[in-house]
DNA sequence: GCCGTTTTCGGCCCGACTGTTTTCAGTCG
């Protein structure tokens, strides 16, 4: 991962550079920037890609021919691109921590940077503070209070919003948009649509008779704090969490075409339209048209599909990830469903650090319609979690058994969130392993290991015959701490070969695995469990985010095991 | 600078909003 994040952001530079240069080199910059954004997606190093498979390798990336395979090669060799540096003479400023500031682009960059030397954000804010941006040329009052507030809210928000924290919010304004009255349809689109893990943005889609009142509407809501534009088919505005909105308008007829173009991804939606093009149509916001304007798809948006020759895609998998050429082919997956869900197999109580007891918990299961719940404490390591011992883990099966006496609607499994000590021994003791219908295990300590001791640790507890569920597996939490250093390759195959099943955790900041890991370990043919990690009962509301990352990752119903009715449950659960 | 189920040349997605403009460039998604 080294290199692709400087290369990606160079490929950025030069081509904000070119966009400077005299001449058209309109598609060149598109070249340059379609190759960094798929160079900055990739999983693999390109330095790894490169001595593997040598040039060929690199051009095997979508958007990188001959060109680009020379200039990500010298990179690595020397860490230089010729034209990189060349550009870099004649432009020596900081694109990469500049663009991106609202209403700032290549052009005004640069004439902020011949009219007052400015280089970098820092010569940015001093020339904001000191006003000396109004009064330049194409710069009024306006521009210099938007670049201001550009940069506070580069600095607030560092980064992407939680889903968990976005989706929610995107829906509330949907549904007081409706509530209101004025619109016929307020629905979710963009990356919350795709149930992405983070969200840069919220996008709200609206047909409605009187847009320009739902833009009023939405102005004045008080998740609202500011309005960066405002017309009557787009609006922006700031919201009090700290992200834009976007609220869309368009016709009846356009919505299902326009549900498909706002929700991306932006990469997904390209090839639709080029698509469109190779059948002698044109696909946009406002619906498909055939040569003479009249359209021919539009209000749905599996029409849209439906007449480019493909099948429905679901949102989560319009990430430009294969699900195109297999739409085309007929050959999509049929994505678990939430509705499908039958239990959640990773449950904290008040035993340890859950704070409500098993029947409170269990109730709640009851109350979703699930058949069964999985009660998984932490194990004594755990000691800031109250973490529970050998004799104790006893005394809580006997209330598991207790519970389970009083509730007659919910099956209740034995478990435990079962620490993977330093050397990769399991943090219990084989007869207390064996009360439990099923063991989770994960790491929580000692977590800077190198990938190779990690890796064995982890191979050595799925070897020990006890490990059922590998929970969190990275432990990344997002936005917060990195992954574990891993080897998943070695990793999935250990799991093949013991038969242990892939943890999807759905706490917002975990999401772990991740839809790529989830990919990956689909390849190796492995079984997940989509799990809350619940600590209070309303938690067990969080499994539409692990599902999502369930869906993100294609998997199908039969893949994931608490989708399973009971007794195929407790079958699977059996070792082989 | 990339790319190919009409092409190794000639295309490459498209429309809206804002500000400072007098008819549109720059930015954005």
């Amino acid at each position: 991962m080294m290199h692709n994040k400087r290369i990606a952001d160079i490929f950025d530079e030069i081509a904000d550079m070119l966009e400077l240069e005299p001449g058209d080199h309109r598609f060149e910059v598109r070249a340059y920037r379609r190759a960094a954004i798929n160079i900055s997606s990739m999983q693999e190093d390109v330095e790894d890609l490169l001595n593997k498979k040598g040039m060929e390798g690199l051009r095997e990336i979508p958007g990188i021919g001959e060109g680009l395979a020379q200039k990500i090669a010298d990179f690595v060799r020397s860490g230089k691109i010729k034209k990189y540096e060349e550009l870099k003479k004649k432009y020596p400023i900081d694109f990469t921590g500049m663009m991106g500031i609202q209403g700032l682009g290549p052009k005004k960059i640069f004439r902020l940077y011949k009219e007052l030397g400015i280089r970098n954000m820092e010569d940015l804010k001093d020339a904001i503070l000191s006003h000396r941006i109004s009064g330049l040329p194409g710069f009024g009052r306006k521009s210099e209070e938007v670049i201001g507030k550009g940069i506070k809210m580069r600095e607030a928000s560092k980064g992407r919003m939680l889903l968990g924290e976005a989706l929610p919010e995107a829906e509330q304004i949907a549904k007081k948009i409706m509530e209101s009255g004025l619109a016929d349809k307020a629905e979710v689109a963009g990356s919350a649509r795709r149930m992405k893990e983070t969200v840069g943005d919220i996008d709200i889609l609206v047909v409605s008779s009187m847009a320009g009142k739902v833009m009023d509407f939405a102005s004045k809501l008080e998740e609202v704090s500011g309005t960066i534009s405002k017309g009557n088919a787009k609006s922006t505005f700031m919201l009090n969490i700290g992200i834009t909105c976007d609220i869309r308008a368009v016709g009846r007829k356009s919505f299902g075409s326009a549900m498909q173009y706002f929700t991306g991804s932006k990469d997904h939606g390209v090839i639709c339209r080029q698509i469109a093009i190779k059948k002698g149509l044109k696909l946009s916001e406002y619906g498909l048209f055939d040569k003479k304007g009249k359209a021919v798809a539009g209000s749905e948006e599996s029409r849209v599909y439906e007449r480019l020759g493909m099948d429905y895609i679901e949102p989560e998998m319009r990430e430009n990830r294969g699900e195109i050429d297999a739409a085309l082919a007929h050959n999509l997956p049929k994505l678990v469903k939430l509705g499908e869900i039958k239990g959640d197999l990773h449950i904290h109580t008040d035993h340890t650090d859950g704070s409500e007891s098993i029947a409170d918990m269990a109730k709640y299961a009851m109350s979703k319609g699930y058949e069964y719940i999985g009660i998984s404490d932490h194990t004594k390591s755990e000691y800031v979690a109250n973490g529970m011992d050998d004799k104790r883990f006893m005394k809580y099966f006997d209330e598991i058994d207790k519970a389970q006496k009083d509730l007659d609607g919910i099956k209740i499994l034995k478990s435990g969130e079962i620490d993977i000590l330093k050397d990769g021994s399991l943090d219990l003791g084989k007869k207390t392993m064996e009360r439990m219908d099923y063991r989770i295990c994960t790491v929580h300590m000692n977590r800077n290991m190198d990938k190779m001791q990690m890796t064995a640790r982890i191979v050595r507890a799925m070897e020990s015959g006890y490990m059922d569920i590998w929970a969190h597996p990275t432990g990344r939490l997002i936005n917060q701490r990195e992954a574990l250093q891993l080897d998943m390759d070695k990793l999935f195959q250990a799991a093949k070969d013991n038969g242990i099943i892939m943890e999807i955790n759905s706490y917002p900041n975990r999401l772990d695995l991740n839809d790529e890991n989830i990919m990956k370990a689909r390849e190796y043919g492995l079984r997940f469990a989509v799990n809350t990690d619940a600590h209070r009962a309303a938690h067990m509301d969080l499994m539409r985010y692990g599902i999502g990352m369930a869906r993100r990752g294609w998997l199908e119903k039969k893949s994931v095991i608490n989708a399973l009715d009971y007794a195929s449950l407790k079958k699977s659960l059996k070792k082989a």
